[in-house]
DNA sequence: GATGCCGGGCA
DNA sequence: TGCCCGGCATC
């Protein structure tokens, strides 16, 4: 009979109940004293075979804890607090091989879901009926959830099911007051309107409350002093610390191997793993504890989630991988939520502005000789088509620089322009020219005649001397 | 009147 | 096509 204790580690705002799937090495060590039962097959089997820790937990019993009394016996054990609540002890046995113990462990343990609402129904004032009218509901959510990851699952113990079916999400945001309670359905990956919704627990979720508290005390002795401050912190000090009120929401992750599945309750994380992952088929009385370990407690801001997956397709795949992507992705999507917006919309060439794009446009002017044209990097340029083989290319703009061969053989400085008005160049000489009853008004600025004068009259720019529009000096 | 520039003619 | 100029509009 060997029993098999998960890691439960710490991270920062999350728990994790981890099964530690073979990869993690350096668990090992940590895994000797946890008595998490792996199923036969599983890679961490072979390595913690015969180690096993005694889980002992309890539940709210006034801030008592069950010390762990059994050393290496194993069994299950049950007790009762003051208060009458029962403590549940997470049996220990192992998957592999599981006969006469196992089935001892089971017949006297209670499902710890069960336990869970005990605890629940006994510090809580919910009402009953209506718990188990919720109860029937998430059964059957769960049922139809966990007959989907079956199907798309060839290998019950095959583990990469990366559906996301939640269940009833809203528990989290709500609230303990039975007067949030609800019946609302699943959990969807929409903003957080949870908060104004005055539905919110059902009975599984306010008895995964307590799980915490539970685990804190099922953790071996390296971590027991912090679970102990945890536990008395989550209990006394910070009485409402996961009731986020706004963008926080708390999901459960399969840790299991290559499984990343999320969902939104802890009692449907734990069907699924009991059921996909531990291949049992029975009900949660069938359980046995386990499952939680296989499982972590992950928190999301579902506002920046919902932000996210908005600008996601609902048809999206990528919507269903796990959160822990899905955090990846939501500093994606925050990104590149905006980004993909810009990437699509900036993917026609001609309509798009160019902000940071530095042109090059050759003037070919009969009056100018070809001169690259650098379009700062702050102006949006504009390409206009006008013919099938040319175009002009205008922009609002700071000054624009000309660099190129001057007019005038005996000028070559570069000439710069200060120019706030809309501009527009032709590219190609072939533009046909404005007709004459739309003569263009005179321009403003100083031409070449009135830069040089006369006398400087070789000095004008081709243009000047043909008593054209001035090249040089544009409007 | 000075200036800018269109339209047209010429080589 | 390049060059030049008459002529007109604008300042």
């Amino acid at each position: 009979m060997h029993a098999r204790r998960l890691v439960k580690r710490s991270l920062i705002g999350s728990r994790v109940y981890a099964p530690g799937s073979g990869a993690a090495a350096g668990e090992a060590g940590e895994r000797e004293n946890r008595d998490a039962p792996v199923p036969s097959g599983h890679p961490e089997e072979e390595a913690v075979k015969g180690a096993r820790k005694p889980s002992l937990k309890s539940l709210c019993n006034g801030g008592q804890r069950d010390v762990p009394a059994q050393g290496q016996n194993g069994g299950t054990q049950k007790s009762e607090n003051t208060n009458g609540v029962e403590e549940l002890r997470a049996p220990e046995h192992r998957r592999a091989g599981r006969t006469l113990d196992m089935e001892k462990d089971n017949t006297r343990s209670v499902s710890l879901l069960e336990q869970k609402r005990k605890v629940v129904s006994s510090s809580i004032d919910v009402p009953h009926a209506r718990k188990s009218d919720e109860e029937v509901d998430m059964d059957k959510v769960t049922a139809a959830m966990v007959l989907t990851s079956l199907s798309t699952s060839p290998l019950v113990r095959s583990p990469p099911v990366k559906v996301i079916e939640g269940l009833n999400g809203s528990w989290k945001d709500g609230g303990f007051t039975p007067s949030s309670y609800s019946s609302s359905g699943f959990w969807s990956w929409s903003a957080p309107s949870d908060q104004s919704n005055p539905s919110t627990p059902s009975p599984p979720l306010s008895a995964d409350s307590f799980r915490p508290f539970r685990m804190s005390s099922l953790s071996g002795p390296p971590d027991d002093t912090l679970d102990e401050q945890d536990t008395s912190s989550l209990l006394f000090d910070e009485p409402i610390p996961r009731k986020r009120k706004n963008s926080m929401k708390v999901m459960f992750k399969c840790l299991w191997k290559n499984c990343g599945k999320v969902l939104s309750t802890a009692a449907g994380i734990q069907r699924h793993i009991r059921t996909v992952h531990l291949g049992r088929n029975c009900d949660s009385e069938c359980s046995d504890g386990e499952e939680d370990f296989y499982y972590t407690e992950i928190k999301l801001n579902t506002d920046s989630v919902a932000d996210g997956l908005s600008s996601l397709s609902p048809a999206s795949p990528s919507v269903l991988s796990p959160p822990p992507a899905t955090e990846h992705r939501r500093a994606e999507t925050s990104c590149s939520a905006s980004g993909a917006k810009t990437e699509s919309s900036s993917s026609t060439p001609l309509s798009r502005s160019a902000p940071s794009a530095l042109y090059l446009v050759h003037t070919d002017h009969a009056y100018q000789a070809t001169a690259p044209v650098s379009i700062p990097s702050t102006s949006s340029a504009r390409f206009t088509p006008s013919s099938s083989n040319s175009f002009s290319i205008s922009w609002q703009s700071p000054p624009v620089t000309f660099t190129g061969t001057p007019a005038s053989p005996t000028h070559n400085q570069t000439q710069g322009f200060s120019e706030q008005r809309s501009q527009t160049i032709p590219v190609l000489s072939s533009l046909p020219r404005a007709s004459g009853s739309l003569r263009k008004s005179r321009g403003e600025g100083k031409k070449c005649r009135k830069v040089y004068g006369m006398e400087n009259r070789d000095m004008w720019c081709t243009a000047c001397r043909w008593k054209k529009a001035c090249q040089r000096f544009v409007d």
